[in-house]
DNA sequence: CGCGGGTTTGATGATGCTCAAGCCCGGTGG
DNA sequence: CCACCGGGCTTGAGCATCATCAAACCCGCG
């Protein structure tokens, strides 16, 4: 179980980990099982463990007046889960985040986290993951303004091919900002080219 | 004109700048004068340097293929210009930055900006920042693919009052993912109530 | 006065949503 | 073995939202 956070690390990081650090990883990152559908986070509490999927897959969204769950992020194997605000600021979160397969996560809270800033490798880690982070939402901001569903979703398929292979349609469309039914259309337009 | 950057890292920071780091931070920073519609970055360039905006208001925005203009960041005094991804990775923007208002700027390199991490006030500066834009971009994420435009107009009004200040109504447009006619209509709706 | 940049208004049409119905398919239980 | 059910996907009709295009207006400024 922690042998693929190790390797997880290792490939994000210049820095190797000694076995006193990977003996520090076990003892802050805490094993959890989550059944299909069981709630990681929901809305108004502060989430106060973030998860590393080891295997599974997760969503995180929010949910609006009208009772519509609009997906703001999807997690599979090797990403982590939990609402990065709520989790370093120890705010309420807006976000629901639940499990969309039975999943195994390695969690941890935000004081056991920054312990682990004396390991190079960790701190490496967290910097990458927070620029990526970055990067991957400016995009996707871009998208949201700049362009059509239609393409939104093309570009969804050349980005993240494994998430049309895990959630279903209608997860994907509400990633997208768009109802099941004009993602069904979408595709069918994409078939007949 | 330091002045202010020294203010605004003191503000951010809970370890002060002592003298030296002043010094350093003056060597770090080089001036730089935009005139108005002056591009500080055009698509396709690197993006070399950051900028703080000591003094006036810049855009940063996408072209499609249509040559229409996305925007997808404002930056007025005490914030930040600068494609970030591009910054930190090298690679070539797809973005154009340039100024709205006449800017004064102190910019710096990717380089010199990491010279300046012995600079507690400044490490702490940059991860702050780098998590502010983090959290910032996961709710306008939200907002772009659950509300519809009126709401994300009332959002902005609410969160950056100072940009309904300092842009036209076709940059706010532009930065919502609407155009400048539904920006007016939705600001008449507004109105009556 | 005329010009340029910005805003407003109207008419028309595309895009995407809502609601409702039907289909497909892999269980589960009689 | 089959009937039924639930979850997911598709399809259609009507509607809301928003874009497009074109015209007019407003106003500060040379």
């Amino acid at each position: 179980m922690y042998e693929i956070l190790f390797q997880y690390i290792k490939a994000y990081s210049t820095t190797p980990l000694t076995e006193s650090d990977m003996e520090m990883l076990r003892n802050a990152f805490i094993p959890k099982k989550l059944r299909k559908r069981q709630y990681f986070l929901q809305a108004g509490e502060v989430c106060k463990h973030t998860g590393f999927v080891v295997k599974g897959a997760m969503r995180q969204y929010s949910v609006d007046e009208k009772g519509v769950e609009h997906i703001v992020r999807l997690s599979i194997e090797n990403w982590w889960a939990g609402d990065r605000e709520s989790f370093t600021m120890l705010t309420p979160s807006i976000y629901f985040i639940d499990a969309w397969e039975d999943t195994d996560l390695l969690t941890i809270t935000s004081a056991d986290l920054n312990g682990l800033s004396s390991i190079a490798a960790m701190s490496e880690l967290t910097k990458k993951l927070d620029l990526n982070q970055s990067f991957a939402s400016q995009k996707r901001i871009n998208s949201a303004i700049s362009f059509p569903a239609e393409k939104r979703y093309a570009e969804l398929e050349k980005t993240y091919p494994e998430f049309l292979l895990r959630f279903p349609q209608h997860v994907i469309a509400s990633y997208l900002g768009i109802t099941k039914e004009t993602l069904s259309r979408i595709r069918r337009q994409a078939v007949k080219k």
